[in-house]
DNA sequence: AGCACGCCGACT
DNA sequence: GTCGGCGTGCTC
């Protein structure tokens, strides 16, 4: 009777809350403590057999499933705030615009710490101050052998907090000292949230900006507080940073906080030195996914409660709740790495568009090689555009560009004379050189001389890497590792060679050209280890290295003074690329990884290895003409009807056998509703058929219209969910990157 | 995602 | 006659 009178007395309260599972829809839950401040709060609830951490999104009075159903939530986590409804509103917009399930957008957007049923404890730090009664005391007070009474007291008297470390000087025993104290009544102790960065620099001052910075900042700082999308298109060494500095300094300035995202891991610990030296007093928030768990709920936390005013991170960053934000810059907005390949498949650098749009906030866009889109959307007004053409340094210039022909002079070893003539003269000058391959490993194959037999993996359809140090083939898509086969499998034969060229072949035939010099190679295999990277950067910069030889890892916004020749090899074979988009990608790679020659005031020089010294890809490249090359790729796009001019989706599936992949995708298309303006291509296998065991298939659809797109994929996805499909796994991918 | 329920082959 | 295969469906 109690029961039945209270339900009547009390409007019944529902929570509908997100779990990550992928199921796209909420659970409902009797929540009868919550109020509409609680929603976005972490709750514990029953589910199935086990409890799961969830997110509330919203509260009701009813339910579509019979109250008597419902059960419980189980706890309410009160140790962080709410998530703000404007987080929310974005996380929906996620979900809805990549189809994603909800819950799983959600709880993709917490910190790992925050997911689990007993919260990991952020990092403090423990202080200790005198008391009132402490106040009192003074050194002289402690007999003359109370060394280290007499010391810590001299230490507290400033009646300040002391962590460990500056108490540590008085010497070992003053943890034994504290602790009495302690129970005397004499000190207190607290714990105060840990700093999240060190000052490592001496405080840096803001140097003049040239003309074309200062126009820049002046005009983006005349947008805060409305949204305003500004791509900013300066060519290497134009001084983007200091105009993110100038405007960070504005946001901070009108009491907001700055969002700053980076691509790669790699680039936060320097950027977020500079940006430290600027702004000492500032606490910065830095967020990727390198960071152990307490640390990351630590700076998450600083960021969500305000006490950072900068967040400095990697695409994940982006959904970080910033109660002021003020500014989001995105830098190298053109790198694939703001696209996550897997759960929640978006686009950083549209998400921080799209979360600046909802906040009325302006969003800096930077690159010296902006993505085709962005300078699309410059182009017809979209967006804003301002160029810094020039390097800001007035003595330095644009290296030169020559491309060196290797049809007419054949490469031996990989190196072409023209380029270890002028490493030779760089080693005479004490310069440092740069060659830049984007293979690691001794050889891009194993093959047989007689019967051209290659060694391929079991598992992928790709060759097997060959790595001569490790003595191991190896793929570089599954991790597949097996030993060096020393006789042709097919034809017995024992004559077994290394195809092309790897970052280890080069470093061989560099060390045997030039015996004297100091090589380094940089590439994934040799900065494996966690501390290594760093500790070469700084080897690079205190010129103990003559010649660096690898990857892309080097190409990216590294800094290094005495660097100034670039010779890149094998640049050539994304031009037989069926990928569209693969020119695009080459240019920005060329123009970045040129950007590292001659930085300071000795001019850089770059050399290009080719067989088509006259594409008009090299050709605009050795005139740095960005804008000429977008404009014929964007003509190209255009009459071809690719994007920008067209938007698409990718349906993927993969299965032990392609067939049944594709037999799905063909039912799925059958079951997709008809829509006038988008084209749904047939299913055909993806660009690499085979990957760690399963053969994949792709579906391609495209709209001259992105909302007819989206339209067709909400109303198609229940229909995907209801195909079953045993042996198939599949997921949509909108604005594909690749196809 | 997990987990249970459910209907068909090789085993104590 | 059962143990267990994974297809199907549900979890508030």
């Amino acid at each position: 009777m109690s029961s039945a009178s209270a339900q009547t007395a009390t409007p019944t309260c529902i929570a509908q809350v997100a779990l990550d599972l992928p199921v796209p829809r909420l659970f409902d839950y009797h929540a009868p403590e919550l109020t509409p401040a609680d929603i976005g709060c972490r709750v514990l609830v029953p589910f199935g057999r086990k409890q799961l951490v969830g997110v509330v999104m919203q509260l009701s009075h009813s339910s579509a499933h019979a109250l008597d159903k419902l059960k419980p939530i189980a706890a309410v986590y009160r140790d962080t705030a709410p998530l703000p409804a404007e987080l929310l509103r974005l996380l929906r917009f996620c979900s809805q615009y990549y189809h994603h399930p909800l819950g799983a957008t959600v709880l993709a957007a917490l910190p790992t710490a925050l997911r689990r049923v007993q919260p990991v404890q952020p990092k403090s730090v423990t202080t200790w101050a005198l008391s009132e009664a402490g106040q009192q005391l003074h050194e002289d007070a402690f007999p003359a052998r109370a060394l280290a009474q007499r010391a810590l007291c001299a230490v507290l008297r400033d009646g300040q907090p002391h962590s460990a470390a500056t108490l540590a000087v008085v010497g070992s025993s003053y943890r034994s000292v504290l602790r009495r104290w302690l129970a005397q009544g004499w000190v207190t102790q607290s714990s105060q949230p840990a700093r999240l960065n060190p000052i490592t620099t001496a405080a840096d001052s803001a140097p003049t900006l040239t003309p074309a910075q200062q126009a820049a900042v002046t005009q983006i700082g005349g947008q805060f507080g409305e949204f305003y999308v500004c791509l900013l298109h300066g060519v290497t060494g134009s001084g983007k940073t200091e105009v993110y500095l100038h405007l960070v300094a504005q946001a901070l300035q009108q009491g907001g906080q700055a969002l700053l995202l980076v691509p790669e891991i790699n680039l936060t610990p320097q950027l977020t030195g500079v940006f430290q030296a600027r702004f000492p007093d500032i606490e910065i928030a830095t967020l990727h996914s390198g960071m152990a768990e307490a640390e990351r709920l630590t700076h998450w936390l600083a960021a969500v409660q305000g006490r950072a005013r900068i967040v400095l991170g990697t695409r994940l960053a982006v959904f970080t709740p910033l109660p002021d934000l003020a500014l989001i810059i995105v830098d190298e907005e053109h790198d694939s790495s703001f696209h996550q390949q897997d759960g929640l498949r978006y686009a950083a650098r549209d998400v921080a568009v799209m979360r600046a749009q909802q906040r009325k906030i302006p969003v800096l866009l930077g690159s010296a090689t902006p993505a085709l889109e962005t300078w699309h959307n410059a182009s017809n007004g979209r967006y804003a555009l301002i160029s810094l053409p020039q390097r800001a340094i007035a003595t330095a210039q644009l290296p030169t560009i020559r491309l060196l022909d290797t049809r007419s002079n054949r490469p031996e070893d990989g190196l072409s004379s023209q380029l270890l003539s002028a490493i030779e003269q760089r080693l005479a000058l004490g310069q440092q050189s740069l060659v830049f391959i984007n293979r690691r490993g001794y050889a891009p194959t194993l093959m047989c001389t007689e019967c051209g037999w290659g060694a391929a993996c079991t598992r992928c359809s790709a060759r097997l890497v060959l790595h001569l140090r490790d003595k191991q083939l190896r793929c570089h898509h599954c991790g597949h590792v097996e030993r060096i086969v020393h006789a042709c499998p097919d034809c017995g034969n024992l004559d077994l060679k290394p195809g092309g060229f790897g970052t280890q072949r080069l470093e061989d035939t560099l060390a045997r050209r030039f015996p004297a010099a100091r090589i380094l190679r940089v590439d994934r295999d040799s900065t494996r280890n966690k501390d290594s990277w760093p500790a070469m950067q700084k080897a690079i910069r205190a010129n103990q290295a003559d010649i660096l030889v690898g990857t892309q890892l080097l190409a990216k916004g590294h800094d290094f003074p005495n660097l100034t020749l670039v010779g890149v090899i094998n640049a050539d074979s994304a031009l037989y690329s069926p990928d569209f988009r693969a020119s695009e990608r080459l240019f920005a790679q060329l123009m970045q990884v040129g950007g590292r020659a001659g930085r300071a005031s000795v001019a850089g020089e770059v050399l290009i290895q080719t067989q088509f010294p006259d594409h008009h890809l090299y050709q605009l490249l050795q005139r740095h003409d960005y804008a000429a090359f977008a404009a014929s790729l964007l003509s190209e796009r255009a009459a071809s009807g690719f994007p920008p001019f067209i938007h698409q989706a990718v349906l993927r599936a993969e299965a032990p056998q392609i067939d049944t992949a594709l037999a799905f995708l063909q039912r799925a298309k059958a079951a997709a509703p008809a829509a006038d303006q988008v084209t749904l291509f047939d299913p055909t296998p993806a660009a690499m058929p085979r990957k760690a065991g399963l053969e994949r298939g792709l579906l391609l659809l495209q709209s001259p219209s992105r909302q007819a797109l989206q339209r067709l994929l909400s109303a198609w996805m229940p229909s995907l969910t209801a195909l079953k499909s045993a042996a198939v796994r599949w997921h949509l991918d909108v604005d594909p990157l690749e196809i």
